[in-house]
DNA sequence: CCAAAGGTTCTACACATCGTAGAAAAGTGC
DNA sequence: GCACTTTTCTACGATGTGTAGAACCTTTGG
């Protein structure tokens, strides 16, 4: 269930970094590229990027208000973990998953590791 | 570059199991599913299929034995371990997913994360 | 209250990926 | 060389995604 397309992705990176909820048209604008702005999508496309994944259940919108208001169900962190939940348990052996995975990480996601862990079993 | 369809998936999950390299047709056999076979896909379906994997990187074959030998570039844990990290850089804010993350393994996995991370500190 | 502007849904098309497998080519064993 | 096995080539249908026009609905300025 990880799959997004390019723009779908996108358009969730402007909701993950915006404050609050936006229309379609706010989100155009921010996905607009100075140096080719032949290359913003037209407001029907990102409205329709935007059912999608409202269908999918990535986004909610307020119905309420006439510009419609999106926003993302899930933070960009929960959706991270999430994923990673998501790969993890798809894996027969978790346990050895895990080994690779820590055996892998940076030395300072190691110690962010380490402190997050401790912080949980203070708990 | 997550994306494996389900059989692409169901062939991978052959190739891990098996202690050395495979054959398209005993993959293919290992696929059988008993209660139907009908549902077996044919063995070029099984070829297609492999040769899709080895062009995306996951699987190499030995051309020089006449039926050719395939087996999985990277262990399912490899595998796993590799996506998750995938995953974690594609979000720009990765100390707060792995916050996220660790948040919510369970406990089992949490003693898991704490003694692999003791381990890497020994070394 | 009505027309224009703005917003939303519906419909549609091109393109890529994936499951599927036949036809054809290439290799093997007798 | 011939039957058989294996591999490649080609292709088709289904699905997902980027794309956006057409049509429909809502708000607002006059």
């Amino acid at each position: 269930m990880a799959g997004l397309g390019d723009l779908e992705r996108s358009v969730m990176e402007q909701l993950w970094k915006s404050d609050g909820p936006l229309t379609a048209n706010e989100v155009r604008e921010h996905l607009a590229d100075p140096s080719d702005p032949s290359r913003t999508p037209a407001t029907t496309t990102v409205l329709t990027v935007l059912s999608r994944l409202e269908r999918k259940g990535f986004v909610t919108r307020a119905r309420e208000t006439r510009p419609h208001r999106y926003r993302a169900l899930l933070s960009r962190a929960e959706h991270t973990a999430e994923l990673m939940h998501e790969v993890l348990s798809s894996s027969s052996d978790r346990d050895a998953a895990l080994a690779r995975f820590v055996g892998t990480v940076s030395d300072g996601e190691a110690r962010t590791l380490r402190r997050l862990l401790d912080e949980l079993v203070r708990r």
